[in-house]
DNA sequence: CCCTTGACTGAAAGCGTTTTCATAATATAA
DNA sequence: TTATATTATGAAAACGCTTTCAGTCAAGGG
């Protein structure tokens, strides 16, 4: 640990000659400052290798330039991606992220909230999560708020999310439009919004075409491949016969295929399987999993602009996004 | 935005009819204070909703109670499961995390790095990266440093990681001793220190068995699933054949597979693949990947671990962890 | 030539804590 | 009882910046 005296405002002030206020301003660009002074500021700074306390300018000023993201957990496919376009997209701006996680649990998640918040940020992005929709409310008043992967009826125009409703319908209404009459659907925690949204999509599909719901053939998982290999086991138990399977995620996809693989069941020969997010891994499995793609992307990027757009207080429009189906080699005619 | 007037320290002085030393000091604990003025300040605190302002704290304190973790890119299946354990660890602590990442760029790195210095974190921790030895040297001058899944001599003592050399060793022997005489490789960018020692310990492995190393056997990936898949194209339009191959990472023999699959080639039965890692995903794919695993909640704990101690200045220890071989389907006995 | 106006600038007042310093109060030793 | 440690406490000085306030100075208007 060197003893290196931190170099501060003042001994940029000093060595420039002028009086610190002016240092600071010339720094801000706020303000007009008579060239010389500028340049020879600007010069004292770059020798002195001078960086600004961060802490100081915050406690000063009352902002902290900090933007906070609060996800549920790092290692999380699906959020990881959308995080990192968060962040790609924060990079250039003056605004720094600071991450949290919530660990899929509601309290923890308040908890974390509770240390972005300490730590005075600017905004706040939340991805996904379970926090009551009356907090959200409460946080909304007190700074600006932007909610990614999770439509929050009461603060509709600040979220960023995909139609989870609708993607659902259409992966389900293609496997009927396949000639599958029995479909199954393994469902993701039925805790998350996401998952309910979904399975009433497939509900919704299979209603239309007059196929009457056949709950033996919907099993909760919990999102992870684990929960889609069990699910198949239970289902290969039941009596119901089923020629096709609507996986909450892709990752249950994986575990559903795994299982269906260890009875001799072929991919899409005897079952077709699809999937919901178009993790980059899908792409890769074997077969290639057909599957609904969440454009990461694209809601990251839109998080990122509303949140700067709402901190700025200039207007923005959210218009939610629709998965879009990706046919790979997981599906089939139903014979 | 709110209009509700912060509660400092100065309220919750006047309101327990102390000073405000008296209530820095219940607050910190440090200094003994009569019993009543401390439930008084107590009291105080919890009626009014008090927090610290951080930068006030840090400011005054010079202490910002925040650990910096760099790492390359969140979205990095390994490094986020290693990312995942740190902060796991981190989160009972008094400390908060905050994480930049360098996009697997050194310019990027270092300017994320210099974000993080600016917030005048009291520790660091690198995952993997590239910066030069030299420039970390002269960080670790500086501050408390801890390097997570990369070994820089110069500061053996502070690196957390496996052992890369003899887990690839240790893969490939396997598979010669599976019967398997010639053995493809597909390195990982061979720009970062791991792939290049997961690449000796192949050929280690090789040359210790009287194998020849066969360089046309060798293509350098870079990390993800689709270089490969294109590695395996390669190899197979190259005259020289191979019974199988070891993989720099988990996320390439994915590729790879589907490559193989794609021409009708089986795994295990025709090629033996062998992975790096043991991504969650891996024990999931079709057939469920062999593969070395690298001990990701280990290493996360250990980092953390580490930094705190090396932040109290107190003593720890740090031994390299085995890369452990995890056998599932993706390889058998050369015919 | 005097008065306004506008552009710059420095002094100083915060920002909300921690921590040093001095003092008052109390306990201990002589 | 008196001198001497101890303990508990408040005042006040940092911490390093931003921003307000009050000018100073030169240019422009009448």
């Amino acid at each position: 640990m060197s003893i290196v005296k931190k170099v501060t405002i003042q001994d940029i002030a000093q060595k420039a000659d002028v009086s610190i206020s002016t240092v600071s301003r010339v720094l801000n660009g706020r303000v007009a400052v008579a060239e010389a002074k500028k340049t020879a500021v600007l010069k004292a700074v770059k020798d002195l290798g001078y960086r600004p306390n961060v802490f100081a300018q915050s406690l000063a000023s009352g902002q902290s330039m900090t933007i906070g993201i609060l996800t549920q957990e790092i290692r999380s496919m699906y959020y990881d991606e959308l995080l990192h376009h968060i962040l790609q997209e924060l990079r250039d701006t003056s605004y720094s992220a600071i991450i949290a996680d919530g660990h899929w649990q509601v309290a923890k998640g308040m908890q974390a909230l509770n240390t972005l918040l300490d730590r005075q940020v600017d905004g706040l992005i939340l991805i996904g999560g379970s926090i009551p929709e009356q907090e959200l409310i409460r946080i909304n008043q007190t700074l600006p708020l932007i909610i990614a992967g999770r439509h929050v009826p009461g603060l509709a125009n600040q979220c960023v999310y995909i139609d989870n409703f609708s993607g659902a319908y259409k992966a389900t209404k293609y496997l009927i439009d396949l000639g599958h009459r029995h479909i199954a659907h393994i469902t993701g925690k039925l805790s998350q919004i996401d998952a309910i949204e979904r399975c009433n999509g497939y509900k919704h599909a299979l209603e239309e075409s007059g196929i009457v719901v056949d709950e033996n053939l919907i099993i909760e998982g919990h999102f992870h491949e684990q929960s889609g290999l069990m699910a198949v086991e239970m289902l290969l138990t039941r009596a119901n016969m089923f020629t096709a399977i609507f996986c909450g995620n892709d990752q249950m996809a994986y575990g559903a295929k795994l299982a269906l693989f260890r009875r001799g069941i072929r991919v899409p020969d005897d079952i077709s399987l699809i999937g919901f997010d178009d993790q980059s891994m899908s792409a890769y499995t074997i077969p290639p999993l057909t599957t609904m793609r969440q454009p990461a992307g694209q809601l990251g990027r839109a998080a990122a602009h509303a949140i700067l757009n709402l901190m700025k207080n200039e207007p923005f429009e959210i218009r939610p996004f629709e998965a879009r189906m990706i046919v790979r080699e997981s599906t089939s005619w139903h014979r």
